[in-house]
DNA sequence: CAATCAAATGCAAGATTCTTGCATCGAGAC
DNA sequence: GTCTCGATGCAAGAATCTTGCATTTGATTG
């Protein structure tokens, strides 16, 4: 095993904030573009992506052009806070296919959940499923995106 | 200009399904697992890319490595629904950085965002600039990610 | 301030991957 | 049946990525 730079420096950051945009890019470009030779770019990435920084690399599919065109945003209150109950749902919405995002928040409601299908009729399959069926839900709300404004935008990174 | 295939078949859905997990396979591993050509799988990809079937190709960042550990999600009411302001507003959240995501919804708000920021400092000025200053926003209200269950899935897709 | 050591770098060669030309195949039109 | 057009596989060529090695850089120590 490797010893890694803990900190990341300047020309990670440029290789990030290119990569998030097009990980596709050749490296003698990336090169030339972050000022350094292609194989130490080559092996900067192959760091990150060891450490975890590049958590993954992935095609952005259009969900429309596969037949999965509607977005929805549920808020999800849950009825037992409980560890145990808590984790179990967790593990729900985490082996949940369409559940593209989910987050654990504050204010007001337990859970924030953007889920992708493929019609209404599988909408309301889904909560069925998951929100009744499988208990420890309270309530939930749903908003239905009439308009994706953005998606998967990468992190801002200014080159600090 | 070529001419298309219109519909995708099985091998551009299987193709899919694996270039949404991880885009820097080979192509011959890829053309493996289809049941394809090497040559074959790269024709395929390359007219996915084109006709916008496969949108971008990124790598996924971890946001507290790279110093920006704070997932927000936004719920925003407008004030003024007239065509001219929504569309300003829109393109407002379009250029913020900070907003990952944003959907125009139905369901008794008008927006929902995921926002990126370092700390509470920097969300306090964005809500500033973004929701007082900017103008137009009624009402917001804030939901603070204490945990990450999943991001950026792929579209679930069944081989049909 | 020089010496030392580990990590990172650039270059060049080798390995892998991607692309392209070409002959063939197969489904639909006539 | 035959024609046509798009898609395919193979193989060669082009591009990209990886690795060995000598050198440089930077931090630490004496």
């Amino acid at each position: 095993m490797q010893k890694y730079r803990s900190t990341l420096d300047r020309f990670d950051m440029k290789l990030l904030q290119l990569v998030q945009v097009s990980n596709r890019t050749p490296q003698h470009v990336l090169a030339e573009e972050v000022g350094l030779s292609a194989p130490a770019i080559a092996r900067r990435l192959q760091k990150l992506r060891e450490q975890g920084v590049i958590q993954k690399d992935m095609a952005i599919i259009d969900a429309a052009a596969v037949g999965r065109p509607l977005t929805i945003i549920v808020q999800v209150t849950v009825e037992d806070e409980s560890f145990a109950l808590l984790d179990e749902i967790k593990e729900r919405f985490r082996r949940c296919e369409q559940i593209l995002h989910c987050h654990y928040v504050t204010g007001g409601t337990d859970f924030v959940l953007i889920v992708n299908v493929r019609d209404m009729e599988e909408y309301t399959q889904f909560t069925r499923t998951q929100f009744f069926e499988l208990g420890n839900v309270k309530s939930f709300q749903t908003y239905v995106s009439m308009e994706c404004i953005k998606a998967n935008e990468g992190i801002p990174l200014d080159l600090e």
